[in-house]
DNA sequence: AAATACTTTCAGAAAATTTTGAAAATTCAA
DNA sequence: TTGAATTTTCAAAATTTTCTGAAAGTATTT
C-alpha cells in the first residue's frame, strides 16, 4: 500500500473508530490529518484534504485545542494561523485520558453527591435506593483515583507495562 | 425530595451522562428504572413508566443483555418476559469496563496491525507512518492489558483501592 | 482610516440516529 | 391444530447532531 493510501485509510478509520465511543468523526479525522502531517497545517490545507467546510473545520480545531490535542503555531511571515498535532502518543493517550474523566467520571460523581445529600434516609426504600447511589458513587470514585494516577504517572508506567504486556 | 422524585432525578441524569459517552440515552434510562427497581420488570411496565414504545423498550433490552447489564427472568405462572438488572455495582463497572475494551479498544489494535502488515517501510516517510502507527499500537496494547487486570481483578482490588482513596 | 487577509459565528440545510407503531413472527395453552 | 398472548422486526417519522457558507468580526498592512 502506497503511503498516500495508508494515510487516508489510518484518517478514515480513526473518524469511524471515534463515532462509536461518541466523538464527533471530523474532529477525529482532523485529529488524525495533523498526526500524520510532518508539518503544522492551515485552515485551507484542511478543507482542502478532508473536503470539509470552512466552519466545520474551525470548529474542530477549536475542540481539538480544548482537548489537548492540538497546538496552534504562528509560523513567521504567515499571516495564516498553522495548526499542529501532539506527536508523542503517550502523551496523546493521557491528554485523552484526563479529558475523558474530566468529562465523564466526574459529572457522574456529581450527579450522586447531589442525590445523596437531597434524599433523607426516612424510609426502607430510600434507604435502599441510597444504597445504590453511594455504591455507584464508590466505584465512580475509585475508577477516577485510579484514571488520576495512571494520568499522573510518568513514563516509568509505560515501561513497567511494556514489560507486563511482553511477559504475557 | 421524595423516592420517586429522586429515581426519576437518577433515570434522567443516568440517561443524559449516557448520551455524551456515546450510548443511547434510552438504554441508559430503561438500565437506571431496572436498577433501582426492586422487582423485575416487564416491556409494558417499562414503557408505561418511561413513556415509550414497545419498539424501543424491545431493542434496548436486547441491547442491555448484549451489555450484560441485565438478566431476563421467567417467572412461574407468567407468560410475559421479566427483566431484572445486576445489582451489585462493581459487578456492573466491571461489565461495562469488558464491554467498552471489547468495542473500542480492540477496533483500535486490529486497525493498526491491519496498517502495520499493508505498509512496508521503503521509504522515510513510510517509516515515520509507521513509527506512529506502532505507537498507537503498543499504548493501545498497555490500555487493554491494564483494563484486563482490573476487570479480572476480584473484590480485593476495590478494597485495596477504596484504602488509597481514604489515604489521600 | 481604509483595504485586505483571515477567523469566527450561527441560522438553516443535510445527515445521522433514534423512535414509533403496526405487521409479521413466535410461543404457548387449549 | 387453532388462536390468543407476547415478542420481534423494520419502514417511515421524529429528533438530534453535524455541517455549510455567507455574513460579521478581528487583526494586520498600507
Amino acid at each position: 500500500m502506497e503511503l498516500q493510501e495508508a494515510k487516508d485509510k489510518f484518517i478514515h478509520t480513526w473518524g469511524t473508530l471515534a463515532t462509536q465511543w461518541g466523538i464527533n468523526r471530523t474532529m477525529a479525522q482532523i485529529h488524525a490529518l495533523l498526526l500524520l502531517s510532518p508539518k503544522a497545517m492551515n485552515a485551507d490545507e484542511i478543507m482542502n484534504d478532508l473536503q470539509i467546510s470552512r466552519g466545520n473545520v474551525n470548529m474542530n480545531l477549536r475542540d481539538l485545542m480544548d482537548w489537548g490535542l492540538i497546538y496552534k503555531q504562528l509560523l513567521a511571515g504567515e499571516r495564516k494561523e498553522y495548526f499542529a498535532a501532539e506527536k508523542d502518543i503517550w502523551k496523546v493517550a493521557r491528554q485523552i485520558a484526563k479529558e475523558r474523566r474530566r468529562r465523564e467520571i466526574e459529572p457522574i460523581i456529581e450527579a450522586m453527591e447531589d442525590l445523596k445529600t437531597s434524599v433523607k434516609p426516612d424510609s426502607v426504600e430510600k434507604k435502599e435506593f441510597l444504597k445504590i447511589v453511594e455504591d455507584i458513587s464508590k466505584v465512580t470514585t475509585i475508577a477516577d483515583s485510579t484514571m488520576t494516577s495512571i494520568i499522573k504517572s510518568e513514563e516509568n508506567w509505560l515501561i513497567n507495562n511494556l514489560l507486563n504486556v511482553f511477559k504475557k
